[in-house]
This record gives C-alpha cells, sequence and structure tokens, in this order.
RNA sequence: GGCGGUAUAGCCAAGUGGUAAGGCAGAGGUCUGCAAAACCUUCAUCACCGGUUCAAAUCCGGUUACCGCCUCCA
C-alpha cells in the first residue's frame, strides 16, 4: 500500500486514485528563459522517479508540465538579447530536452505552454469574475483571495499575517489597483512594446499562476490526484492554483500535494537562479557524467534537502560505480552458467517485497537503496561461487536492472572492446600462461593507461572500461 | 512578526518506546604470481537542558544553531 506525504493535510496518507490504476499528475515546470540548473533538475527528477515507481507499481499514469513561455524574466531575457520572446522560449525549450534526456527523465505525456491556451486562460478568468472572485482594475485582472474561504490552507497562512507581510515588499503601483493586499494578478495589462494578446480587458497577457490552474484541470480535469512542485512553490503559486482553480469550479482540485526540498550549496544555502549561486545542467553534464547527476539527485529523499558539491557528486559516482560493478561481475559469469536451479529466487523476492515496502513509504529512496545494495550484496557472492545456473544469474541481473531503472539508471548499456585492445588482452593471457609476469604486467598497465580494467578470475580475464 | 523545515559516526544517511539499517572513506584479514574486484571482521549512544517511563535518538517541556516560504524562483 503506497503512502504520499501530502502537504495539504502533513501527513502521509494512503494514496487511492480517482480512477482505479490510473494517475493523473501535473507538476510546475521551468520558465523558459535560461537552462534548467541543478535545483530545477532535482524537482525533474525526483517526480520523474515517483513516475516510474507509480508505472512499477502497475499504473498507467498521464503526466503534465507546462512549460512558462511568457512574463516578465522572458520579456527581459527577450529585449537583453533583441529577439522575440517566443524565440527565447523555443531555444530554451530545444534545450530543456536535451537536458532531461541527458539525465534520463522521461517526457512528459503532455507538456502543454501557456502562449498555446491564451483563450482558454482568458474564458477561464472571465468565469472568475463572472462568479466575484475577479475583478478588473485599469486593464489588470485581479483574484479576490479573501473570498474564497480556503485560502491560506495549504501553506498554514493567516490572511491578516499575510497582509502584514505583503505590505513590506508590494510595488506601490500594484498595490493601488489592488482591493486588498493579498489579491493577485489573473491577467497583467501590457506596457508599450511588450508581447500581448487582446482580450476583454485590453491588450495584456496572463499572470503567472492562472497558467497552471488553466492547464492542468484542461488536460486531467477539475480535479486529479496529484499535484507537484518545489517547496517554493507552496506559498503563493500553489495556494493560488487552489483558489482560482476551486472557485472556479466549485471541485475539489487536487487530492494529493507534493513538494520536494531544494538542492543547497555551501551553509545550506538555496541554489536559486535569483541568489545566482547556481550550476545548469547544460554546463555540468559536459565535465560530468549525467548517470552520476541523476543518481546523485534521485538518491537522497525527495522532501530533503540536497547539498551539491563536488564531494557528494563523487560519493554518488562511487555508490553507482559499486552498482555497477556488480551488474557487470554478474554478467560475466553468464558464460558458463550451468542449466541448475537453486534457492536464489526466494531470496530475491524478498528483497523485491523490502524494497516495495521501503518506497511505499512516501517514496523512501533511501531504503530502497539499501535493498539495491542488499541485492548487490547477493550478486557479489554469487558471482563468487564456483557454478551458476543460469536461471538465477539472469534473475539478479533482470532484477537489479529494474529496480534501479525506478531511480533513472541504465545498466545494460554495452561496451565493446576494439579489436586492438581485445588483441592487446590476449597478448597478456599468453604472457600469463606462460608465466612471463614482466610482460603481462606491462600489458595491463598499457591497458590501464587507455582506460580498460582488468581482472583476472577463475573464469578468465574481466574488463571494465573506467569511465 | 507569521508559517514551515533541519540537527544521528570523518562524510551521506535509515530509524516515532526496547539497548543505533545501508553506502562511501578508514583499519585488519581472506583470495591473487602481483593486482583489481569481491568476501569477512572492525568503527557512533543520536545539538543541549529538564521531565515522563521498567525502558527514549524516538514521547512531553524548554534552549541553541542553521535553512526556507511570506516578492520572481523547482
Amino acid at each position: 500500500m503506497l503512502k504520499i506525504f501530502n502537504t495539504l493535510t502533513r501527513q502521509k496518507e494512503e494514496f487511492k486514485p480517482l480512477t482505479p490504476n490510473e494517475v493523473k499528475m501535473y507538476v510546475c515546470g521551468p520558465t523558459v528563459y535560461n537552462y534548467i540548473h541543478i535545483g530545477n533538475a532535482r524537482s525533474i527528477v525526483a517526480f520523474d522517479t515517483v513516475r516510474r515507481y507509480l508505472e512499477f507499481l502497475g499504473y498507467k499514469v498521464k503526466f503534465v508540465s507546462n512549460f512558462t513561455d511568457v512574463d516578465d524574466k522572458m520579456i527581459k531575457e527577450a529585449n537583453r538579447e533583441g529577439i522575440t520572446v517566443p524565440e527565447v522560449a523555443d531555444r530554451f525549450i530545444k534545450a530543456f530536452y536535451e537536458d532531461i534526456a541527458a539525465i534520463n527523465v522521461q517526457k512528459a505525456t503532455i507538456n502543454p505552454r501557456a502562449t498555446d491556451n491564451i483563450q482558454e486562460i482568458i474564458d477561464f478568468v472571465k468565469a472568475l469574475i463572472d462568479k466575484g472572485y475577479a475583478y478588473e482594475s485599469d486593464g489588470d485582472v485581479f483574484y479576490r483571495a479573501r473570498k474564497f474561504q480556503h485560502y491560506g490552507e495549504l501553506s498554514d497562512q493567516n490572511i491578516d499575517q499575510l497582509v502584514e507581510g505583503a505590505s513590506e515588499h508590494i510595488g506601490e503601483t500594484e498595490f493601488d489597483k489592488k482591493q486588498d493586499p493579498i489579491d493577485f494578478v489573473l491577467w497583467k495589462k501590457a506596457k508599450p512594446n511588450e508581447i500581448k494578446w487582446d482580450s476583454p480587458w485590453g491588450e495584456g497577457r496572463p499572470g503567472w499562476h492562472i497558467e497552471c490552474s488553466v492547464m492542468s484541470t484542461k488536460y486531467l480535469g477539475d480535479t486529479f490526484d496529484i499535484h507537484g512542485g518545489g517547496q517554493d512553490l507552496e506559498f503563493p503559486h500553489h495556494e493560488n492554483e487552489i483558489a482560482q482553480s476551486e472557485a472556479k469550479t466549485g471541485q475539489k482540485f487536487v487530492n494529493y500535494w507534493m513538494h520536494n526540498g531544494f538542492v543547497t550549496v555551501e551553509n545550506n544555502e538555496k541554489m536559486s537562479k535569483s541568489l545566482g549561486n547556481f550550476v545548469t545542467v547544460h554546463d555540468l553534464v559536459q565535465k560530468t557524467n549525467p548517470q552520476v547527476l541523476r543518481f546523485f539527485l534521485s538518491s537522497t529523499h525527495y522532501r530533503r534537502p540536497l547539498e551539491y558539491s563536488e564531494k557528494n557528486l563523487q560519493k554518488a559516482a562511487d555508490n553507482l560505480e559499486k552498482i555497477k560493478t556488480a551488474y557487470n561481475n554478474l554478467k560475466f559469469r553468464l558464460d558458463g552458467a550451468t542449466d541448475e536451479t537453486d534457492d536464489i529466487q526466494a531470496k530475491v523476492e524478498q528483497i523485491v517485497a523490502d524494497f516495495k515496502a521501503a518506497m511505499n513509504d512516501d517514496f523512501n529512496v533511501q531504503n530502497g537503496l539499501t535493498e539495491i545494495f542488499n541485492l548487490v550484496s547477493l550478486a557479489n557472492n554469487y558471482s563468487a561461487q564456483d557454478e551458476v545456473a543460469k536461471t538465477s544469474v539472469e534473475l539478479i541481473l533482470k532484477t537489479l536492472t529494474e529496480l534501479t531503472s525506478i531511480l533513472g539508471i541504465k545498466l545494460d548499456e554495452q561496451k565493446d572492446l576494439s579489436k586492438e585492445i581485445q588483441e592487446m588482452v590476449d597478448q597478456r593471457d599468453q604472457a600469463r600462461a606462460d608465466k612471463d609476469f614482466a610482460t603481462s604486467d606491462k600489458l595491463r598497465d598499457r591497458l590501464k593507461e587507455m582506460g580498460v580494467i582488468l581482472e583476472d578470475t577463475p573464469q578468465g580475464t574481466r574488463w571494465h572500461i573506467n569511465d
């Protein structure tokens, strides 16, 4: 039985999808004015892992994640480069797909763009005005937050406290146009030379929060199962999404709210675009194995903070290497495996059961990883046996592949030695057979320099490529 | 000011009442022509103070430190 920590109730709750065997989930995507950084990637990876586990459990997952392709930052970037907003969006959406592919994130079922849904957004805003939840003010349209009686429930905020907080930060002009400081913008009047669309309130563009309400309900229905995003979106973004959506539909918006923790840098400081302390995926994958990055991002519980550092990245690399080595060493035994049977199956099944129990507890990947290491240990012990059964070897390999793939790891990447290198390996084997260890060691050293590590086993020479 | 999070070995980290999972690093050993890989052994009393209990990292009260949200941010 899967339990999910629901931000709305601050409790782990049993997961019951609206439709049996189907999950409808929405995750807030990036504003595409720059490359995504490690923090963005963390969120993407966290929910990709959630999705993969749900699929592993047998659910069919409809996964929607948006691109915010119009807002102040998009306009600013376009102006800075002297190109249009759509051009900025197209470029970084393309980069987004490249980056997530590198870290083995499955593509969403649908990636809607805000600007492809302008008419829907206008209709949504109109409906809110008709119901008295929104009002027009000098070309802007605002949401009347105080009217929505559940406002503040997701983030446990008291409206009057919010007013005090808000008054310190809000811009003067905006304040004047609002009836209440906590009201937020649904439609924004265009300034001269800004990208704009016609609307009943004049030329303008959508506010930020509205697009997610519109696109999530458009593709997933008035009520859907899971809505995810970073903790920084809890307030005000998700609070506002609830207010907009529930005011319009009269239905519960989302059953399970999930929020991932931040990636931090030194001093536990949050990595963010505004602080400028970020590393983009685009840059990092140039110098770091993307698989290592993926493993690093997915191997910590999604609600915990994750410290980005060279040291922690190296640790992820070491752990991943251990798993891969076990996989490859066992695979090496496939040759010469017998047709016998043994008691491995029951042990593997127990590990899988324990893995599921761990992951069912709000996607506890730490404990899941412990089970993966138990399987690694089983694999290593099995590899060391004189005789191995083919069915057992295959079962362990398959299971290891399956469990690690939930974390986005690919173990079964086939590598081959070049003919030249294979010949050197053969020569060394001959030298060893002749007890000419000087020659054999020299060959082994030369191969090592070329990145090929040799290991002598009772079954012959095993190799792996050091990358 | 309001709301929320975190504090467990050198590092990452599990663990919500019964005498501290797992991984990395370290130490010792087995195997090996030597290695490598693997395997075995070994390595903490849980930020601090007080309380409840036969028994607490785990419950209650308090203290400290760090972080986040309340303004765009995954």
